[in-house]
RNA sequence: GGGCCCGUAGCUCAGCCCGGUCAGAGCGCCCGGCUGAUAACCGGGAGGUCGGGGGUUCGAAUCCCCCCGGGCCCA
């Protein structure tokens, strides 16, 4: 079917046909969340990948205009670390080394690789998108849209240098978003480190506090207390200790600490300004000369009663309340930590140490001087690396931010809220992010992405921002060095003058957060391109689905440029994904080695079980991949295409066509289909628009298996069997074809690679003249109301339901469906289909169940008497399931028919062969079952004698028929 | 510490929003039929305290509260 697509570019036809002959349709405008290019595809991915082709599938049955752009996320720290790693990088100093130049063009290479990859691995899966024109973060039409949003957040005011302390990588070298390090949390033990602060001035007095990062000790600058708490001083042994009175208890229970008086109470505010001697004074030599305020008590209304003792250690450079603290009482950020993560110089006794490492010396350290109270752990969340899984740290650094003003932050949340969210409880997931959404940390100081588009002053520090390369070569100093690419290295030779001072300008050394790449897509996909005369029709799309993390991520950050920009949401309907997990439960991980990769899964399996496994649970739920899973879904599709193949068989057979077919006069079981048909179109057609793929999944197999291939083929049966082409016969065959076309149109956005195929083999053959190149472009299927007989199903849905009772009460009494029950009667109760219908469904259930009489009567016959009863939703049914003697005969005969049969294929008779002679022993009632039906075993088995015998005839075949023993022979 | 999701037969899951048809399906298992869809097809059965407890109600898997277990997110 691959093959088939591909050799016909059935795609590009298709993509032409939906645009061009459907100009006045309404358009489904679907965003691609762009998956990075830095490794293959794995189920998870395939999930999200196949729900998304389930809703364009649909969307372009149902005759909408769909806009199915791919796009691909092509730069930023994925990619910088796949590259890394792949070259035995460890810091960036590897890379400069390397040269940026060099580097960058690995990282070319790469996402040319992996692009590659998920074209390959998408095609396989089924998913039909424009790959011809998808969108590259990297491609620089690109870039320019991400710099005209830059400037156009700058000309709004949102756009800042500041020095703030922020979350930063120390392996990567650079500082991370908050959205990128709300995907980072990991549950640790740290260390839960409480410590002596000696206060000035008062003999044995020590303030203490409380650090999980005891590290950060050695770049204390201050202790925080809370102003309108109050705090306890406290005699332990011969010290004296301060701690909030509220954390007095918890505080002394977890240290140990039993034996203490409380000697005085005072609140926080009064303990403002007093002095202590840092307690690495002597380690760390700086310290010397700080003073006050440096080394005092401050108030803050922050510090929490939550944890700790209610006495905080400050860190200006390590942490954003700490830092804004020390700001407002003229406190500097110092720290002899590097960038990097190790200790400077500067760091004392701590010099060269990594961070982390420097937790155990700091309390070693601590407990030589006596300033130590107690070492304890404790188990919390703490962010690593979303990329590398280094622990992170805050530090103080210079970045450009996008402000999260109130205005916007006010429509971010209105947006938020006037989406369609799938489930319906992601919106409050969503709104609780937005609204504490903080301002935007946007710069990376990294190589491989795009590039910030501002220029500096480097005399009066004047800074601009740029929005195109055409204003680039007109504003630059040096026009020729302005690359057709703008990426680093070649960018940043470009020079502005100033226009303020006439100084050189030059670029800030950052690249964008990669998100903010993807975050664009929903203008730069078009600008790359110059499609930005869609955006009107497009903005806001229909339509988006990731994973559930992305609302951190890509929904997010979507949001923020959105509005920022357009002043208007960016998407109206999420699906939110849950993951893939392997058949135990777990988490996929590359470590664990338990990762199922998508595209070598497809090659040897096939992607339409795949896709319905994955399909099969609510998308926002997790889904265990389990192989044998799998293949019950095959089996399930197998159904279909065995229908498909009885359909074949015989309409073949009957040279029958449904163009030949006119309007043939249904039966009830006709009627029935039809109308279940109906009930499943809704159904699937419901399911889709809500997300609810997975329901989606469950009513298109039920009509095959058990509407199709359960009951309606058997029922059937015999009307295909007639020799002559009869209306029955007709009517039949075209419900049949009508239901199964139907339903292969209902699985085609499911598993589009089995519909197609039945379509082209199947549909087509019986519909040469009125079809499509390709299922994909049929229209989504509708039962015409004029088919449409509600009261014909209810009566014959109630006959259904009672064969099924029947089919239990034979099975309990050991009678073989083969052999008719002699009677039952249909007793309508109120609100019952009309005499003419229930005549009708009697047909039905004598069917299904094999009944000889089923008659209809107001009142219960009088055999009813004794007989089971089936107590229905509009109807009663009396079943007399008991063989009598007669049925009993009649059965056994047919026992003996049977078996004759199985001589005659065994001597290879053609069908309408007359043989000589049948020989027959048989014991007890069965021989008088073939005494009484002679003419019927004669006829029935094609046989111009049979004869009775008092042995079995040598050479005879033998079997045990209920008991008896039966021997026959047939003459040809 | 806060928020959210999940917890239904051996397994994988529907149902729960909008309380009331014996709590359903597929697979597996057991029994059986068919041998004119046959390297197919079909029927039946066993198996469940609907995580636990409490409440609302005439009535709860479904609504409310608490708890336990699994997972996610935030601080």
């Amino acid at each position: 079917m691959l093959r088939f697509w591909e050799e016909n570019q059935v795609y590009r036809k298709v993509k032409k046909r939906v645009w061009d002959e459907r100009s006045s349709a309404p358009i489904f405008a679907f965003l691609e969340g762009p998956p990075t290019a830095n490794g293959f595809m794995h189920v998870g991915h395939a999930r999200g990948r196949t729900l998304k082709d389930v809703k364009l599938r649909y969307a372009r049955m149902k005759g909408y205009r769909v806009w199915d752009q791919a796009g691909w996320d092509t730069q930023g720290l994925p990619v910088e670390l796949e590259v890394e790693k792949k070259l035995g990088f460890k810091t960036k100093k590897d890379i400069e080394r390397y040269g940026v130049e060099r580097f960058v063009e690995e990282c070319r290479r790469l996402v040319d690789y992996y692009i590659a990859h998920w074209v390959e691995a998408s095609k396989r899966l089924g998913l039909w998108l424009d790959y011809e024109h998808a969108y590259e973060t990297r491609h620089p039409r690109y870039i320019e849209a991400v710099w005209e949003f830059v400037k156009t957040a700058a000309a709004k005011g949102l756009l800042y240098e500041g020095r703030r302390v922020v979350p930063r990588c120390p392996r990567c070298g650079t500082a991370l978003s908050s959205h990128e390090v709300a995907q980072g949390y990991q549950t640790v033990e740290d260390p839960s480190l409480y410590f002596k602060l000696p206060l000035e001035g008062l003999d044995n007095t020590y303030l203490i506090a409380w650090t999980t990062t005891p590290w950060t000790i050695i770049a204390n600058e201050a202790a925080a207390v809370h102003p309108d708490e109050w705090y306890v001083f406290i005699a332990v042994g011969d010290e004296v200790w301060v701690v909030a009175e509220k954390r007095l208890k918890p505080f002394t229970e977890e240290v140990g600490v039993k034996d203490y008086i409380v000697i005085d109470r005072r609140k926080g505010s009064s303990l403002a300004g007093l002095r202590y001697r840092h307690p690495l004074l002597e380690e760390v030599p700086y310290h010397r000369s700080h003073e006050p305020p440096y080394h005092t008590v401050l108030t803050a209304d922050w510090v929490s009663m939550e944890d700790g003792t209610g006495i905080v250690h400050v860190a200006p450079a390590h942490g954003p309340e700490d830092f804004e603290l020390g700001r407002s009482h003229g406190i500097e950020a110092y720290t002899p930590l590097r960038e990097d993560g190790y200790f400077g110089p500067e760091a004392g006794v701590f010099k060269g140490l990594w961070f982390e490492d420097a937790n155990d010396k700091v309390a070693e350290v601590l407990k030589k001087k006596g300033l130590l109270v107690h070492l304890g752990k404790i188990v919390h969340e703490y962010p690593f690396c979303w990329r590398c899984g280094t622990r992170l740290f805050y530090y103080a650094s210079r970045q450009w931010f996008i402000r999260i003003s109130d205005e916007v932050r006010k429509k971010m949340v209105e947006a938020v809220d006037s989406m369609r969210w799938a489930p319906s409880w992601a919106v409050k997931r969503m709104r609780d992010w937005v609204e504490n959404a903080r301002d935007w940390c946007i710069s990376r100081e990294r190589y491989w992405g795009t590039p910030l588009p501002v220029w500096r002053c480097t005399r009066c520090g004047h800074w601009e921002v740029i929005g195109s390369l055409d204003e680039l070569r007109e504003k630059a100093v040096n026009p020729d060095e302005v690359p057709s690419d703008p990426h680093r290295p070649y960018i940043d030779r470009v020079r502005l003058r100033c226009p303020k001072c006439g100084g050189e300008m030059v670029r800030e050394p950052f690249v964008l957060d990669v998100w903010m790449d993807s975050g664009v897509a929903h203008t730069a996909a078009l600008r790359q391109y110059g499609w930005l005369h869609l955006w009107e029709k497009l903005y806001p799309y229909r339509w988006i689905t990731e994973a559930a993390d992305q609302t951190r991520g890509w929904f997010y950050t979507l949001l923020v440029t959105g509005i920022v920009w357009h002043g208007e949401k960016p998407y109206r309907e999420v699906l939110l994904q849950g993951h893939v997990l392997d058949k135990e439960g777990k988490k996929m991980s590359k470590s664990k080695g338990n990762v199922v990769w998508a595209l070598e899964w497809m090659k040897s399996h096939g992607a339409d079980p795949m896709r319905l496994l994955l399909l099969s649970r609510a998308p926002w739920d997790s889904v265990n991949f389990d192989p044998d899973e799998v293949e019950r879904y095959r089996s399930q599709l197998n159904t279909l295409w065995n229908t498909v193949r009885f359909a074949d068989t015989y309409m073949e057979l009957d040279k029958w066509s449904p163009a030949k077919a006119g309007e043939p006069r249904l039966e009830i079981e006709d009627k029935w289909l039809l109308y279940e048909l109906h009930r499943a179109v809704k159904a699937v057609s419901e399911a889709i628009e809500s997300d609810n793929m997975h329901h989606a999944v469950r009513a298109a197999l039920d009509l095959v298996v058990e509407k199709i291939s359960h009951t309606y083929i058997p029922l059937i049966r015999p009307r295909v069997w007639e020799e002559e082409m009869t209306e029955s016969k007709n009517a039949a065959y075209k419900t049949l074809y009508t239901a199964l076309r139907a339903a292969i149109l209902l699985l085609a956005p499911l598993v589009p690679f089995t519909a197609e195929y039945l379509y082209q083999a199947f549909i087509k053959k019986y519909e040469p003249e009125s079809t499509e190149e390709t299922v994909h472009l049929e229209p989504w299927p509708k039962v015409p109301a004029e088919l449409l007989d509600e009261e014909a199903w209810r009566a014959a849905s109630q006959a259904i339901e009672a064969a099924e009772k029947v089919l239990a009460l034979r099975t309990e009494r050991r009678i073989k469906r083969r052999w008719p029950l002699p009677r039952a009667a249909i007793v309508p109760k109120q609100g019952a289909p009309s005499r003419q219908l229930l005549e009708q469904a009697a047909t039905v259930l004598a069917r299904l169940a094999n009944i000889k009489n089923v008659e209809v009567s107001e009142q219960p016959p009088e055999w009813a008497e004794g007989a089971d009863e089936i107590d229905l939703e509009t109807i009663k049914v009396y079943v007399e399931a008991r063989l009598d003697k007669e049925t009993l005969l009649e059965g056994l005969a047919r026992e003996v028919v049977r078996r004759a049969q199985v001589l005659r294929k065994q001597l290879d008779l053609p069908v309408d062969h007359v043989a000589e002679k049948l020989m027959v022993y048989a014991e007890g009632q069965l021989r008088e079952a073939v005494e009484k039906h002679i003419d019927y075993i004669k006829r029935e088995v094609r046989v111009k004698t049979v004869e009775l015998l008092d042995e079995p005839p040598s050479g005879a075949k033998e079997w045990k028929v209920e008991g008896h023993r039966l021997a026959i022979k047939l003459q040809p």
